[in-house]
DNA sequence: CGGTTGACCAAGT
DNA sequence: GACTTGGCCAACC
């Protein structure tokens, strides 16, 4: 079996990896949950979805956690501060209030 | 392999 | 409406 025909090594995705991926495909302008992002994986790791945003090492062009928000639609957490979150969503046209989105379930994606 | 740690969530006080 | 509690689940040590 030469190298070529050789399947590759699986190489499983961890939920982090999972995470980004299907976070990647978040448009611009748009937000989504870390429970629908959980759900949308099929599982109910909220707080492991939390935690893979934490651990991020995409940029945000690949990966912009920036665009995830608490279910309730308060801003949630972010890595750096959080007016920069804030900035960066205020710059896609999400508008944010005392730490709330703004029409929040209009803005909210879909998977 | 058991315990710790979260950018969470929902319900209760 | 701020604060506490229990639950949930993957990554890390």
């Amino acid at each position: 079996m030469s190298t070529t025909t050789m399947k590759t090594a699986p190489a499983p995705l961890t939920f982090n990896e999972q995470c980004y991926k299907l976070l990647s495909t978040v448009p611009k302008g748009k937000i989504t949950t870390y429970k629908y992002l959980a759900e949308a994986l099929g599982t109910k790791a909220y707080r492991a979805v939390g935690n893979a945003m934490n651990k991020n090492p995409y940029p945000r062009d690949l990966v912009p956690c920036h665009r995830v928000v608490n279910s309730d639609g308060r801003l949630g957490g972010y890595a750096g501060k959080t007016s920069e979150k804030i900035a960066r969503l205020h710059d896609e046209g999400v508008e944010v209030f005392d730490g709330l989105i703004v029409d929040f379930k209009n803005k909210l994606h879909t998977f």
